[in-house]
Formats: structure tokens, C-alpha cells, sequence
DNA sequence: CGGTGTAGGTCTACACCGTAGAGTACGTCC
DNA sequence: GGACGTACTCTACGGTGTAGACCTACACCG
């Protein structure tokens, strides 16, 4: 190692690539010509240096990619404390939209209430803005939808990967952390993290298949949980849950599509009648 | 041209392809070797042919996976005949799941009132199965969803693409003629629609954006509905009303994930209620 | 019959891709 | 000075999609 860490630029040392540097330049390549624009020779032409200099710092091209997609995954965090700095709550202008209900709270069947018990426990990795639960789900998601709109290619990446970066598992943790806060069961949570990761109309799988797709031990399972426990208590609990297969039956593929079509379903149905009344 | 169209095999013709074989032996490569083994090498060998021979039939490589998704879209088509011609009418399998409710009819505020007025029209384009639109459009989905789970690499695809071609567009009619055919007003159906075919958690944008795309003229719109009108009614009948952008808004991509986001945090609080209650 | 047009298929070649593997320059430490 | 690790470069290989010229067999026509 160097004794001076940050001494560049001391002789005529070439370019200092370093891993940062590469994934902030592929990102902006990506962004500026698209995923297929982003080949590793044309990486290496923009940061002025041999294209086999790159695999020194990242193992391959997918290794590339999933740091990409990680780093994109972290400024949905960033973003949220920016606008927990600078604005006070929610609110998020997800409001009235075309024919039917307007917000969460007033539509259909009984009434407005929404919130419910709102945000008891609040948690160790607690989403920033108070209120009811609802309400902090749907800032948290369109944070990262946001977030994802400025970076096109990062869905379609994300969603070739079979295994989701830390940044995306943080994400996730904080998506469940709000459930669970808001009165959510283990287990409507998880149908949960399956509806709003799965595309519905029939086409495509879930994001990730959280199965045991590596057939690990209950006892290695078990392992992992506790080594998470603190940091990703709500995704450690989800876990040891999903795996003790009595607990929640397992993680059924197709029971969660139709759990989410379900849900879909009565909502348009609720919103028709909203419409007609 | 030939005098009498459909002589082949006549002499010792070498191998005789088309644009059906090709497309299907792309889809065998596809379902055994995933997309990533298919290339138009390995497919002009498993043919038995110079891999040029295929550029005869088909423009480009983006040609045929657009040809291959179709044929898959078609399948769906197919099966849903087969269905209606061995079973009486729909009852998918789509019940019970996890904790909170189960169908749609049985659940959370007002009892059951699902499919409200029933199928009144049926359409030219009608879906087969009887009984509430709820129903009809679950099946609907369902037997999507099965057929795409067959290909498991058309659903990228799929979603690679940014045009639908023709047989997604007459499931996408099929889909609509339920919807509509069910009492849902225009607007709602094209809110089922995008709900329906987009992602949320945040990540990815729509499938298909409908948007004009191509700036075409409220006249070109209008000429092709009427085009349309007899063999796809209810798209160009969306069509129309999206083109007059007074009449729905346009389509804001923005509104567009709020209503799907709000109409699944919706469902979900129900969910948790009826758990807790 | 010979000539011609053309549908269907092949051959060659090009630019590009990811990356294995060997080689090179340099700073640090014994 | 020599050994060693770090950061980077060079060369080369096997793959990709596909442009463009070429070939071949057959249908047609005068």
C-alpha cells in the first residue's frame, strides 16, 4: 500500500482508477447511452485507460453491473435523507387520480381509516417521516422510484439478477420495517414483499426468489438470521419465518401471485363501484 | 413468382425453412438453453443451415425474438381454447392464501358483493368463461401467467421491447374487453391496465408506454382506430379517449404508479384489519 | 433449346464483445 | 540491490450480429 493514501496525481501516475471511480463512470455512461452503449472497452476509452486495467478493480462484467445497480440502490437512502433534512413529513403528491378514490384513506366500503394503530415501534432501522403507516410506505416507494427514474437501465439490470445487492436487501429491510410497524404480520408482510415486487397481467416471475434456492441446513439458516438480527432484524425474522415451512406454508409461487391478482382485483372492483355510486 | 404456391419438397431441397420453423426451433433453443444460448449460430446449426439462411426469413435478430414472444402470446390464445373446450367455465385454482382474505368476494369492509352487474355485453372480443367479470379476468391472467411460466425467457423479452406485438395486443383486447364488459368506465380500464402491467416497489417504469410515442396527429389516431375498431374495439376505443388528452388527462406515468401504489397499500391495510379483527 | 430472373442458401469478412494470460512499470521493504 | 506486491497494459482467442458478394437450382419465356 501507499504510505500517503490520497497522493495522486504525484508523478504522472496515468488515471488512479479505483472501484469507485469505475462504477460512477459506467453509471454515467449508462446513463447517457444505455446499457448496450456500455461495453468495457468504451468504460475504459472514458476513463482514458486500457480496457483490462478495469478487471483489475472488479472481477467481471456482472460484478460491474451489480455494483451499479448497488450504488443506484444506496442514493434511494441518500435521497430519503436529504428530503428528511430539508422537507418535514410525508406527502408525497400521490394523490387524486382520475376516475375513482383519491388517497388510501377515503374510498369505497367503510369509510377513512387508514392509519390504523400507526407507527408503534418505529424500529432500529425506522423510516424517517411519521405518520401512518401507509403513508411512510408509499414516500419510501416513490423515493425509490425516483431514485430508479434516473437511471433507466438499473430496473432491467436489477431484475436479470437472481441476488440482490446489500443495498437493494437495506431497501428491502426498510420496506418491512414500515410493515411491521404498521401492524403488519410476519406473514402479510411477506405476501406483501412478493405483491409489490412481482409484475402482474400474467407475465413475469417474482424479483427474487427468496425459496431456499441455496437448500441451506435450518441450522445454517438459523446462522444467518442471528448474524443479521441487528442489522436486518425484519429480513432475519422473515427468514427464519419463511424457512420454518409449518410456519407460513412455505413461500408458494404461484399462492403469491394469486394473493397479489386478489388484491388487485377487489381493488378495481372496489374502485368500479366507487365510480357508480 | 412460383406458379403453384406450396410445392416444397419437391426435389432434395437441403433443408427448407420458414419463418414458423425458425421461430419454432428458436423458442425449443430458448426453453432448453436459456437467451443467453440463443444465437443465430447455434440456431441456423441446430437447424442444420448457414447461419445467414435465417437472415432470409427474418430481418434481424430483434425480428425474431419479436416473432418468438408472439408465437408465445399466441399460445395463450390456444390454451385458453382448449380450456373452454374440456372444462365448463373458469374456478382457477386462485383461492385461499396465507392470513387474510382469501377470494375476492369474502373480505374486509362491506361483505360480499364482487362482480356487481355481471357480464352485460360480452363483446365481440368476449373471454369465454362465464360469470363475474372478477372471475373472467382472473382466469384471464391465470392462463397468461401459465403460459409464460412455460418460456421463461419471454417475459424479458417481453419486457425489452417497447412495442407490443400483435398477439400481446389482442390479449391486452382481451383483457380490456373484460374489464369493460364488467362495467369498468374507460378510464378505470385504462388505469387496470397500467396497474396491472407495471411493476411497483419502486423499480421499473411501465410495460408498454402508451404515451404518443410516436406524435401522431389526433387525425392519424383516429384513422387508425377506426381501422382497428372492428378487430381490436376496445384498445381503440382507450385509444381515442387517451388521444384526447381533455378527456382522461393524457397519461401521466407518475399518476399512473400512484393509483396502482394506492389501490395495493389499500388492500393491504384491508388485509391487515381483517387479520387483527 | 438457351437465356434470364429470382428465391433460397452459403461464404467470407468486419467490427465488436468479454476476458484469459503474460508482460511491464513502479513503489516499498528487507 | 533484490524481492515483492500493486496497478496497469498488450496480445490474443473465441464468441457475437450481420453486410455484401456469391452460388445454385428452378420457373418462366421467347
Amino acid at each position: 500500500m501507499p504510505r500517503h493514501a490520497d497522493d495522486r496525481s504525484a508523478t504522472r501516475a496515468p488515471a488512479r482508477l479505483s472501484r469507485e471511480t469505475i462504477v460512477a463512470a459506467a453509471i454515467g455512461l449508462a446513463d447517457r447511452d444505455g446499457l448496450a452503449g456500455l461495453s468495457m472497452r468504451r468504460l475504459a476509452q472514458h476513463l482514458g485507460v486500457d480496457a483490462m486495467s478495469i478487471y483489475y478493480h472488479l472481477r467481471d462484467k456482472d460484478t460491474l453491473l451489480a455494483a451499479m445497480v448497488d450504488a443506484v440502490a444506496a442514493e434511494i437512502e441518500v435521497d430519503g435523507e436529504i428530503e428528511a433534512a430539508t422537507l418535514g413529513g410525508g406527502g408525497t403528491g400521490a394523490a387524486a387520480v382520475g376516475g375513482g378514490g383519491t388517497g388510501v384513506a377515503a374510498v369505497g366500503g367503510g369509510g377513512a381509516r387508514a392509519g390504523g394503530e400507526a407507527a408503534a415501534g418505529s424500529g432500529p432501522a425506522g423510516a424517517g417521516a411519521p405518520g401512518p403507516w401507509t403513508d411512510q410506505l408509499r414516500a419510501l416507494i416513490m423515493r425509490a422510484r425516483r431514485t430508479m427514474l434516473r437511471h433507466p437501465w438499473a430496473a432491467r439490470v436489477l431484475e436479470a439478477r437472481d441476488t440482490p445487492t446489500p443495498a437493494v436487501l437495506r431497501h428491502i429491510e426498510r420496506v418491512l420495517a414500515v410493515l411491521r410497524g404498521g401492524g403488519c404480520s410476519v406473514s402479510l408482510s411477506h405476501h406483501a414483499l412478493h405483491l409489490l415486487g412481482s409484475r402482474i397481467l400474467g407475465f413475469s416471475q417474482d424479483l427474487f426468489d427468496d425459496s431456499p434456492n441455496t437448500p441451506a441446513t435450518e441450522a445454517e439458516t438459523a446462522a444467518q438470521a442471528a448474524a443479521w438480527a441487528e442489522s436486518m432484524p425484519h429480513i432475519a425474522e422473515l427468514a427464519v419465518a419463511v424457512s420454518h415451512s409449518g410456519a407460513l406454508g412455505g413461500c408458494d409461487d404461484e399462492d403469491e401471485f394469486a394473493f397479489a391478482l386478489d388484491l388487485l382485483i377487489e381493488g378495481l372492483d372496489r374502485r368500479r363501484l366507487a365510480e357508480q355510486g
